[in-house]
DNA sequence: ATAGAATTGTGATGGACATCACAGGGGTGT
DNA sequence: ACACCCCTGTGATGTCCATCACAATTCTAT
């Protein structure tokens, strides 16, 4: 495969386009303050991030500062939402209409920011025809041809976790090309297809991983009990006072699937 | 500072335990279907990861695995729920009960996994006694207090944006290691907190870049118009057909903030 | 004008981590 | 008991990307 890293074909790394958002945030923040110039120090200090990093990010879209002052707040927001495609709208689609598709057919964010949710489907049929937050409830047979005439751009999938892969299967087949997904699964997609994972309970489970090892709250037992052997090895490196550091290291998976040939591996974000 | 990288201070890969979860997650599903026995690359084709990884990430923890067989599933998932300290349960916490704090506590994912919804708190005066999901909301006068006293381990917060950084400030303070923050900002904590950020939205904004080089959809514009000069650039890479892989490359923030010392970056997840 | 201070953009460097590749061990069938 | 196949655990290798460090440029103050 030509791609051997993060990167879609242009040589630009995924986790610096997975940054750019962030920058666009922050600069339109200062923007409003009526900040005019800012530096990548300042830029930096604001978002936990070296200067470097800035910089070499945005080298690869253009040279948008300039030496001795810094970068035009106005000038760099708009090029960079221009490069993301956030100065456009994205028309957007909910699959599963439960507690869950309420709640982010209900979420006042995304519409601000561009993101038109325009559909809603379900396989419930008590709640076909359904009003939920203005958008009327499909079923599902409709769905591949209603996304294909309304031209939509990004599905939402919160669907529950075992019909999840196959409802993305089916959405890949009719040529869905963006993916938010919901369901607690690590989604299979082709490498030309993009899905982002929206997984609060893994988010916690990375995170008491740090907790244990600082020996919080010891003595509250689990009722979900073991499921294997008792034995409680640990690999030798019991790293008392685990401190670390709370900044992100790079994310979970990033691997050129090697196995299943043309097959994507666990999502993003 | 001592930890140049992504791992807490004992030598273990911060990637490595983001994808422990998933792991478990994976293997307990196969343990309920009824495997017993499992190898990494059956694992690796399941997950979208190459087995080397698989096993490697597995070595830093203990030898689980048989040569020429592979790994008991009952038993590997034990160990690693024992590592994750998902063998336990966890005292949460919510901040914030409006509407994404109220869908946060009635979301039905997280008792099951062992985190336990304790306390709700809102700087709302209207909402004060209220009971949502079972819990009383209460002011944020008692909130340091209240965490403290009920042993509180993770504190979610759903606050706006505008209050988010000031509200984790308090908490970092309070003693508080780990957050979940559902905020639309890049919070700043201490090296030996741990913030994990939810962010649909950025999500979102993450793959409109990769539709836009696809030429998806040309011709929507959106309202909120560019703010900076209306000049477009591109520093020389064009790129068409950029299709790329949909797979994760690492994730966005992984620096050891250079300037701001003493602060972690941006967040993780 | 000129000196000095600040800041960008980028080649070079280094570190983290994914992948490779193989020695070592174990299961199975005849 | 032997031969064969399979699979783990891990040192070695390679790749990606963050950081460094500096030449080039711009602004400010005098």
């Amino acid at each position: 495969m030509r791609n051997p890293s993060g990167g879609s074909s242009s040589g630009i790394p995924e986790v610096v386009i997975l940054r750019l958002p962030v920058y666009v945030r922050v600069l339109s923040q200062l923007s409003q303050e009526g900040v005019e110039v800012v530096s990548s120090r300042e830029l930096g200090e604001r978002l936990g991030v070296t200067p470097a990093q800035i910089r070499k990010d945005l080298s690869y879209f253009g040279r948008f500062g300039k030496q001795g002052r810094g970068y035009n707040v106005g000038y760099l927001v708009g090029e960079l939402r221009e490069v993301l495609g956030l100065d456009r709208e994205w028309n957007t689609a909910v699959v599963g209409v439960g507690r869950l598709g309420r709640a982010i057919i209900n979420y006042p964010g995304f519409s601000p920011e561009g993101f038109r949710m325009l559909a809603a489907f379900d396989a419930d049929p008590t709640l076909l025809g359904a009003n939920v937050g203005g958008l009327i409830v499909r079923g599902m047979e409709e769905m591949e041809k209603a996304i294909q005439e309304m031209d939509i751009d990004i599905v939402i999938v919160a669907v529950p976790g075992q019909q999840a892969q196959e409802l993305i299967d089916i959405l890949v087949t009719g040529g869905v090309k963006s993916i938010l997904n919901y369901a607690p699964i690590a989604p299979r997609v082709p490498d030309d297809v993009r899905v982002r994972s929206i997984d609060p309970v893994l988010s916690m489970q990375t995170m008491t991983y740090h907790l244990n090892q600082l020996g919080v709250g010891r003595g509250r037992i689990g009722k979900k009990g073991r499921l294997g052997s008792p034995v409680s090895r640990f690999g030798g490196r019991l790293a008392l006072a685990a401190g670390g550091r709370s900044s992100a290291g790079p994310l979970p998976f990033s691997l050129k699937p090697k196995p299943a040939a043309g097959q994507g591996p666990l999502s993003e974000s």
